[in-house]
DNA sequence: CTGAAAGCGCTTACAG
DNA sequence: CTGAAAGCGCTTACAG
């Protein structure tokens, strides 16, 4: 009836050479896979190994050895597909790496985020995926960078010399907003984020620069700032819809926002594409699924997490610091929100 | 340049011992606020550590003490955003529990399932909240509970006796079904999920009891399997809708695949809720947000997070087993998609 | 391949 | 409050 657990006496190597017939450093080595141990040997280990119960203790060996394991993964907002998918990218590029990613969610707060950081340091990280909570301190991650190998990932901060992934902002923004000047539309707006946010500052300029370029005016108040989420993104173009000249096209902070974007002009019974066109940011899985399908700007996020992970891997593996920077492509999907399919039918 | 990291020697309890100018225990008291140690004494410690950048070697404390301080969850599909939820409320419990939750996603695989338990019981995990992937081993189940304290969560294991956080499956299933009866569907189908999982069993009897108290026929080829996921339920739902007699109303395994069947009903140019009621089940933030808005069975998967906590830390500190089970309440929420909106229309 | 010894950084009694 | 000692379970040389 009692657990083995940590509380009553855990199995040791010592228990399992005494098992086996041989001696402690001889389980050490089969534990590490040596070749210095004849088959039969190992086998005879493997197997009081398994007739005990054994499970090694990681702990007791990262103290020995003064490095740990694990890399943590500390992600803004888990809740958004987007990071789900980043996610799941940085896991699968780390499957067989030696280390195992330990994940924490700190929903934007900076608070939550040093605590889970200090955490993290505590159980002995070997480094750290960071995408950091709105508000985050230059000075805090500039500290944290001098003591451990960290890559920031998709939220650039200014200041800062550490690794950096994320995706091409700017030039994706241009894209997105270039793409409704050629369907027609000169009466554009911005919709959501936060404009604190670097993330924002870029994809805003993309956004202006692709205006100013084709002599469009970029109105102050046709920039509607709002939290990065599908109810900041509702809210937002709600507030967008009351104005007395509303615009024909709106390009949205990302995906999420543009979702909620979306369900503000049906709320208002207007038809997104007719009435207004819609672009996102990201294509998450959703914005293939949502109806009208959302034109959006892919930076593949299951891709950038993977590169996260290798970028953080040759950081750690090569012992001293290597600044490394990545920005990935960011590329049009024009599906049915942008509607390129109404002004098609219309030509025809 | 160099890091301080566990590379170089790290700073220790004796390093601040002897900057504070005390002995060792001292600073171990103040590390657990032991009330022993005076203020003065208190501050002088607390500024060495500040002073050399010490972190506490958790790892250390963990091996001393028998038992750390993390308890993992294992969650079998971070990209569905129940489970997102559900992950979420568990952290929310866990926040002042002195305990540190880490995930990972299994991503549905036994075989990564079984590597993930074990990489967390060789931290020292103190418990388990396990969202069992597909096609869990019921003896793997009984081995692992059998050896530290383990909460199941969400997915039950016919033959396992471990704690258990459910919602009401059967309820709930049976709620919406009636529901649609009520708005005089008669031709309904089940779609979505896979038949060897007890809850699809569990939410099919639900269904399946619903429509036999109203005398209706329970066609097998009208439950369509799928994998619970948005492009399953599209797929699913697909192959219902090539069937010569399509039926009038559907009811979801869940609500991701709710809403791929909604896409699907769409893009055959059938009008959800007009045309197919349907209705999902979980209630996530998406239910809200996709348009039409999804009738859909409530189960708050935050709270069921957080009681999943709350019990796993009363198995830990409670030291031995005590079994408990917690069925979450199933509430029928309707919004739009079952059509509830249409046929009141069309009587007034 | 094996054995004995030292040490990673902490906590735990225990005596003062 | 303090100091000295032991020990958690492992790895790391090192000598055989």
């Amino acid at each position: 009836m009692a657990r083995e657990g940590r509380k009553s006496r855990a199995v040791t190597i010592l228990d399992i050479a005494k098992s086996a017939g041989v001696s402690k450093s001889t389980v050490s080595l089969v534990l590490k896979r040596s070749p210095l141990v004849k088959e039969e040997t190992r086998q005879r280990v493997a197997g009081a190994m398994d007739a005990l119960g054994y499970v090694y203790n990681r702990g007791a060996a990262s103290l020995r050895r003064a490095r740990a394991d694990i890399v943590g993964m500390v992600i803004n907002d888990l809740s958004n597909p987007f990071f789900a998918e980043l996610a799941i990218g940085i896991e699968r590029a780390l499957q067989n790496s030696g280390f195992v990613p330990f994940i924490a969610n700190t929903a934007e707060s900076v608070v939550r985020q040093a605590e889970v950081v200090r955490s993290m340091r505590e159980h002995g990280a070997a480094g750290l995926i960071l995408c950091p909570a709105l508000d985050t301190d230059v000075a805090e991650i500039s500290r944290l960078e001098a003591r451990l190998p960290i890559v920031l990932a998709i939220r650039r901060i200014i200041g800062t010399r550490a690794s950096l992934v994320v995706s091409d902002n700017l030039a994706g923004a241009a894209r997105a907003t270039e793409h409704l000047i050629e369907l027609g539309h000169r009466d554009i707006a911005f919709v959501g984020g936060v404009g604190r946010m670097v993330v924002f500052q870029d994809r805003v300029a993309g956004f202006a620069g692709a205006m100013e370029k084709a002599r469009l005016a970029v109105e102050p108040a046709r920039t509607i700032e709002s939290m990065p989420t599908k109810d900041g993104g509702f809210d937002a173009m709600k507030r967008l819809l009351s104005l007395d000249r509303r615009p024909t096209a709106v390009v949205c902070f990302n995906d999420v926002v543009a979702i909620g974007a979306m369900l503000a002009i049906a709320r208002q019974g207007l038809t997104v594409g007719r009435d207004v066109a819609v672009v996102g940011f990201d294509d998450t899985a959703e914005a293939r699924h949502v109806s009208p399908a959302l034109t959006t700007v892919s930076v593949d996020a299951g891709s950038l997490g993977e590169r996260a992970a290798q970028m953080l891997l040759r950081q750690i593996n090569e012992g001293e610091r290597r600044l490394e920077s990545y920005v990935g492509e960011a590329r049009l999907v024009v599906r049915e929100s942008c509607g390129a399919d109404f002004k098609r039918r219309i030509a025809s």
